[in-house]
DNA sequence: ATGAAAGCGCTAACAT
DNA sequence: ATGTTAGCGCTTTCAT
């Protein structure tokens, strides 16, 4: 080995000049066959790999991917959704030869701070954000010219494209499921209304009991926040209300019911049926001491992170095209909870 | 705003050379104060931002580190080892300037393939693997020259620098605590011996029992290889042998140990006394559901993530020096399985 | 303390 | 189908 390779030296050893190199390297088109052959064999013999640097300079191009997780989204980390999340993404990124790199926000001086960096031109091909908020520095961003995909609708820019799960869909089937159980007065926990996922899976729930013509009553309309300690407080508060059933809009808090139920002296699902939503680790066999086992709506997360991703690149290749929207639809995972698994 | 900011224009602006610029934003000695601050001035109403691949070429350095999670650890994206990790990680990266990349493994020909692109010149500045095993193409990564840390003491490669946790004296303070609670036939469960973390622990606990002069019994040795179906058989098949406490090398397998017990008909702690080792979600409050809370021993990972980081910039930094080992202490989390609890 | 100038290794437009 | 050449935007000697 003499000195550090580069193009030029694998033109050389190869006999043809380096411009050809970088044509067999980047899979153009009007190669001889033979040249190529010969080009490749003496990478593969050297070992030669290009310069990541030099090849974006002169490209304009990266071949890096930002994922960024807001300061706000962070409480969320304390359960599988990221992880799952992370697993699609990074998934995707590795088939399409895309580098992904990963932005946590702890405070709001970093967010600051690297929101300018995310920005920089000629760092990174295009962006994702899992989970927008107003108020950061990020709302930026999507005025930066850089492609952008945000994962979960952003209510407040409705011009950005996003990638979600169909909630309201998603809390209709779950009720609808309680209601075909023959259940009548049924309740619901809200999430946060100002985010999408609050408010449409509200809207779920009250457009099965509208499809179902059953009353509508405000009293079994409660708000947790998408908080433990709310939703049990909200569950406890609730229970003079008599409900038969409960839809609680996340499964995180959905255990909080559970355990607020077990200390009222309740059973499930014999006295009140409950049903969650995202079918994170809690409401599955990984943990099997939840009783009873969380009936739910499963969001395919996963999936989610590799089409991010691949909306993510479609938008890098058109970026004048219309804004996209991507929702995909969940599935009800039944289990003990509702009374409906024998 | 005319066209593309460079450093020549914004040299241009504030009326000195583009080295000087340069000077300015590399925070070199020798500039007027007075210079310093036009340039300042220039760039903070320009909105300019360097470009990062120009910089990359010319200084040979790129700000990015990578972090590589191989195939083999993936079963563990169940947990929330690695989410922890990736918090400290990635705030030690923000805090230092660096940008976080994340390779996750999917399938043997993606570590192949990605293998050669991390070690790449000029692409990674370090790179952390989570997580090392013999049979990858990440061995190449230890002896290509770039900086490297492993997290989880490479037992084939004495060489390698790495950072871990003090498994032994984690494991012999688990099982310390058993005895001082007056157990004497205390088992263990054993995690992969493979790995310096199941062998470690095993000899914690064998450590403990010599120290307190406590006979070893093979029979109450069974291996768990930190699988939790593993642990439950491992469990049941050990029961003749009448243990009154077990400690268990991971919390995951811990958990099947109690569904194992609870099976069995026995009462944790009064029958048996269970300890397990990680401290996470599943031992911690997070999900109240588990019966009865897990004593364990609490891994630092979020810690770890931040002192890995640390070293690997100091390797960075100091190519030549010596082979780092961090190992950072553990600490004893009593809750009710080992029946100290009153 | 500052400027001039030589690359860093690659891509892509142009020429042949 | 292949070679020549002009940058890409920055850092870093080397002058002064």
């Amino acid at each position: 080995m003499s000195g550090k390779l580069t193009l030029e030296k694998i033109g050389e050893l190869a006999g043809v000049s380096r411009a050809t190199v970088s044509r067999v390297i980047n899979n153009h088109p009007n190669i001889r066959e033979e040249v190529r052959q010969r080009v490749l064999a003496v990478i593969a013999t050297t070992g030669y790999q290009p310069n990541q640097a030099a090849r974006s300079l002169a490209s304009n191009r990266t071949g890096l991917l930002g994922l960024v997780v807001p300061r706000v989204m962070q409480t969320l980390f304390t359960d599988l959704y990221y992880p799952r999340l992370l697993e699609g993404v990074s998934q995707a990124c590795n088939e399409s030869n895309y580098t992904l790199t990963l932005f946590i926000f702890h405070t709001e001086a970093e967010e600051q701070q690297l929101a300018a960096q995310i920005m920089r031109q000629g760092f990174l091909d295009g962006v994702i954000i899992a989970g927008l908020h107003l108020d950061g520095s990020l709302n930026q961003l999507l005025h930066s010219g850089k492609p952008v995909l945000v994962i979960g609708e952003p209510l407040d820019y409705p011009q950005a494209s996003f990638v979600d799960v169909d909630n309201r869909a998603g809390a209709y089937t779950a009720v609808s499921h309680l209601i075909s159980l023959g259940h009548r007065r049924i309740a619901t926990i809200t999430g946060r209304l100002d985010m999408a996922a609050g408010q449409q899976r509200r809207q779920g729930y009250l457009d099965a009991l509208q499809e179902y013509n059953l009353p509508i009553d405000e009293a079994l309309i409660v708000a947790g926040d998408f908080e433990q300690e709310k939703a049990y407080r909200a569950t406890l508060d609730m229970l003079p209300q008599n409900p038969d059933a409960i839809f609680v809009a996340s499964d995180s808090m959905a255990l909080s019911t559970l355990q607020a139920l077990a200390d009222a002296g309740l059973q499930v699902p014999e006295d009140v049926a409950v049903v969650g939503f995202d079918d994170l680790t809690l409401a599955d066999t990984a943990v099997p001491f939840i009783l009873p086992p969380l009936t739910t709506i499963r969001q395919p997360i996963r999936r989610m992170g590799v089409l991010t991703v691949e909306t993510l690149l479609d938008i890098i290749k058109h970026p004048q095209a219309p804004p996209r929207r991507v929702i995909l639809p969940t599935e009800l995972i039944v289990r003990q909870s509702c009374g409906a698994a024998q």
